[in-house]
DNA sequence: ACCTGAACACCGTTCAAGT
DNA sequence: ACCTGAACACCGTTCAAGT
């Protein structure tokens, strides 16, 4: 790659990165080449669709949520690390609003820049589901499509301003009836 | 009101309603117009925003669940109520695509023409929890912006397609969360 | 009163012309 | 190889001109 279009890249990013998070995720393509002065057919150059500029925003968080996974069925118990990865997910939803929305339509379709890491997540999250359901400490008849669903279902939730001030309450509503054999006491003191 | 323009008002509302059950909530306003055979500023003007026309097209089916939960109140025992009622809601959700994310949003703020509605919609959910919640059968640690926000949580998740094949499921996993001292037989038994 | 075409400022997509 | 302005087909909003 060309050095000022490495340049153009990493710029392009960067201000992606500060507008979405003051703007939401469905700001114009235009809005951010005029932020991030560049063309706007140069932003398209690097990212032909607004997905695969999403990815490029993500991916290195998302990649950090599934290694968060990974090292949690290891270093805590299988209903701990479910709650904790849950929680951390639904944080990571907040940080970006309408990114939710985005990733649960890339979860639809293969053809999606955002589909691959969608498709991580919702395996890292299956894994840990299985691990806490084979010690009964979730409850058996849910799967990880289930799991999946009411992350994201909770994650549009505390996207929407009105819900924001219950957010860490539905949380816990939702964890609350997933974990089982678990008193109300223990999945309600750590809150986000 | 004139002849013409009843006419032109039946017409919009009938078209729309088609071409929203089949496109989804997002069609463009010029596409309703198009297929309604009058002009886009003819639309504008009976319905002067998207909420308003969608006010016209739901109203009498919101009301008519407002309706329905006056009458659950005396026809059902609290949690019976609360979960025909719960039910009956998602699945006017799912019968209009893209019109949780509207109704969610027309929450927040009483300018939207929508407001009213969403409004007596929150509240017979919050009196249908009372209830419940009096003769312990619900949670008593949730009110009705938790239940709203639950329902349309939901009512957003059956809204993807890929979420579709386990909507009955979701309901179930969601509202065995709210309702207690019930058997998860009972609650699964009747499904959507 | 009510309808309507047209102008406007936006959007994402595409491409020929520039360096 | 990469950038960019411009043209294109869309969108919702607004309004002067028609009946």
């Amino acid at each position: 790659m060309r050095a000022d279009a490495q340049k153009n890249r990493s710029q392009i990013l960067t201000i992606a990165r500060a507008v979405v998070a003051e703007q939401g995720a469905d700001v114009s393509m235009r809005d951010i080449a005029r932020r991030a002065d560049v063309g706007l057919a140069t932003l398209l150059r690097h990212f032909p669709t607004r997905e695969a500029l999403f990815e490029a925003l993500l991916c290195t968080h998302l990649d950090a949520l599934t290694q968060k996974a990974v090292e949690l069925e290891t270093s805590a118990s299988a209903d701990e690390a479910l709650l904790i990865w849950f929680r951390e997910l639904v944080l990571f939803t907040r940080s970006y609003r309408g990114v939710v929305a985005m990733m649960a339509a890339a979860h639809t379709n293969p053809d999606s820049a955002l589909y691959a890491s969608c498709a991580a997540v919702h395996e890292s999250g299956a894994r840990l589901l299985l691990r806490a359901q084979s010690e009964g400490t979730a409850r058996a008849d849910m799967n990880g499509d289930d799991l999946f669903a009411l992350i994201t279902a909770l994650g549009w939730a505390v996207d929407q301003p009105s819900f924001v001030p219950r957010a860490d309450h539905l949380v816990h509503l939702i964890t609350s009836a997933i974990l089982t054999n678990r008193s109300r006491y223990d999945v309600k003191k750590a809150t986000i």
